[in-house]
DNA sequence: AAAGATCTCAACCGCAACGGC
DNA sequence: TGCCGTTGCGGTTGAGATCTT
């Protein structure tokens, strides 16, 4: 065990003591959140600032809630994942007391390793239920509301998208240009994501139309128009979105 | 009871974004 | 406008816990 308390000594690395965390805990609650590469120095720990960080972040803070997670909370994290992707920062910011990495942790063992486990149980005998399995992100795309240019969108091998001179709007993911969005226009408008959803939770419901998730993939697919995942327009969302 | 396999999650690492100068 | 320091994020790792044989 390294000594505590010299910063100026070898930076310590591996699981916090108590000890540790009651130097960081009072620290942040004396001075406050933010300003971390000063916090090593002036709360006396031999951490660097990452860890003191990631330490208050993901178990110091107050409110934090341990254990598992719950069905519904399961539920809206299935929902984020499929909007959002792998942006656990933006899906834990929806899901109170939960951080990050939490959400990630889950996500990677309860809920990816799962469907890896039933593609295995399923590789031998038939094709995947999805075998378009693709997270659409948001790339950095300039466009106007107004103007009327369809760069051909296709994702790439990484599963992006990305615009070709080679590929015909028909062949690319049936996807409105302007559903591939800058991401500084999703950002700024996430915070529209709950109103939507609750909007057309309840719209979907006076027409019996219940929201169709699960099946484990990452799948965000179109047919005609229409999504598996929502079962209405995703062009109609999007565009809510950016109005 | 013991050894090996598997799972879980805290912590680390690398990188991109951001902001100040 | 480019550089540099800082911040925040997602991917990955590895130690400890738990399960299986």
């Amino acid at each position: 065990m390294k000594p505590i308390g010299n910063p100026s000594s070898v930076v310590r690395k591996g699981a916090w003591t108590a000890e540790e965390d009651m130097i960081l805990k009072n620290y942040v609650q004396k001075f406050g959140e933010g300003k971390w590469h000063l916090v090593p120095h002036k709360a006396g720990l031999s951490r660097c600032r990452k860890s003191c960080r990631l330490r208050w972040l993901n178990y110091l803070t107050p409110d934090i809630k341990r254990g598992d997670f719950e069905k519904d909370e399961v539920d809206l994290m299935h929902r984020l994942h499929k909007l959002l992707g792998n942006r656990w920062s933006l899906i834990a910011g929806r899901l109170p007391g939960r951080t990050a990495n939490n959400v990630k942790n889950y996500w990677n063992t309860h809920v990816r390793s799962g469907a890896k486990r039933q593609k295995e149980k399923h590789k031998d005998d038939e094709p995947s239920e999805h075998p378009m399995v693709r997270v659409i992100k948001p790339q950095p795309y300039t466009f106007s509301k107004t103007q009327n240019m369809y760069p051909p969108v296709a994702p790439n091998d990484r599963g992006k998208l990305i615009t070709s001179p080679n590929v015909g709007f028909n062949n690319a993911l049936n996807i409105s240009p302007q559903f591939v969005s800058p991401p500084t226009v999703l950002d700024d408008r996430i915070d529209d994501v709950d109103k939507l959803f609750e909007d057309y939770e309840k719209q979907m419901n006076n027409d019996q139309v219940a929201w169709s998730f699960g099946g484990g993939s990452d799948v965000v697919e179109q047919e005609d128009g229409q999504n598996i995942l929502f079962n209405f327009p995703i062009d109609e969302v999007m565009w809510s979105l950016l109005d």
